[in-house]
DNA sequence: ACCCTGTATCGAAGAATGTCAATATGGCGT
DNA sequence: ACGCCATATTGACATTCTTCGATACAGGGT
């Protein structure tokens, strides 16, 4: 007998269609300005360039709300954003939680673009 | 006498500064999040998608407006504004406004990207 | 000159977004 | 068990965005 497991989806290895290559569907092109829209804010583009220059490629919460200027939930909610979109990771340690780029996130992105 | 000519700004060229590598400044982080908040909608990926793969990498406004669902006067405006982000170039032949593809526009917002 | 077609702009309505203060949650120390 | 610290969530408000219908503009043909 066999059994159906449901896998969780994870498309983030192939990201999605490149842009300027061939027509896309709708739906592509959702998934696409989704993660545009996650860096097209200000605030989350120097998060990102923060959180990737600094040591480790990690920092947390409290590193981040001084260089934005912002208060600590909007940060929080900044990162929450670019987490879900799978730019960044979170990580917990003790009352911590840091941020790192996740390697090949951007990378990704930039296949898109391709001309 | 020295005289101060004001020279019109181009930062097309350069683009902006890569991301990831060194830490920016707020105002680099909102020339990069502008260009990425324009490609942050599903209509104007879908737009690049098509123009960028039309035949003489051109397409006109009535040629959208189909493919996209939308009314003209939101293909206009979806239009404008990846016009105004240096994504797209308008020529006026007759009555119709041909919207072709920026060569280099995306692959120079590809490099912003690179880890 | 007039109309017709394609495109752009205007004005408005609804939805989404960014921000904060207040509050909740989660861990570590005493 | 309690309190403190860092972080997350909630609720509210102002701003921006997306979309449309109505209208204005532009160019070609009769």
């Amino acid at each position: 007998m066999t059994e159906v497991i449901e896998l969780p989806v994870i498309q983030q290895d192939s990201c999605c269609a490149p842009v300027a290559s061939a027509p896309i569907t709708l739906e592509q092109a959702a998934t696409t300005a989704g993660l545009f829209k996650a860096l097209g804010d200000p605030t989350r583009v120097l998060l990102i360039s923060i959180v990737a220059a600094a040591e480790g490629q990690e920092a947390c919460v409290c590193d981040l709300t001084e260089p934005t200027g912002l208060s600590q939930p909007t940060v929080s909610h900044h990162l929450k954003i670019l987490t879900e979109a799978g730019f960044l990771s979170r990580t917990r340690r003790g009352s911590w939680a840091y941020y790192a780029l996740v390697p090949g996130s951007l990378d990704r992105l930039a296949t898109v673009l391709a001309e």
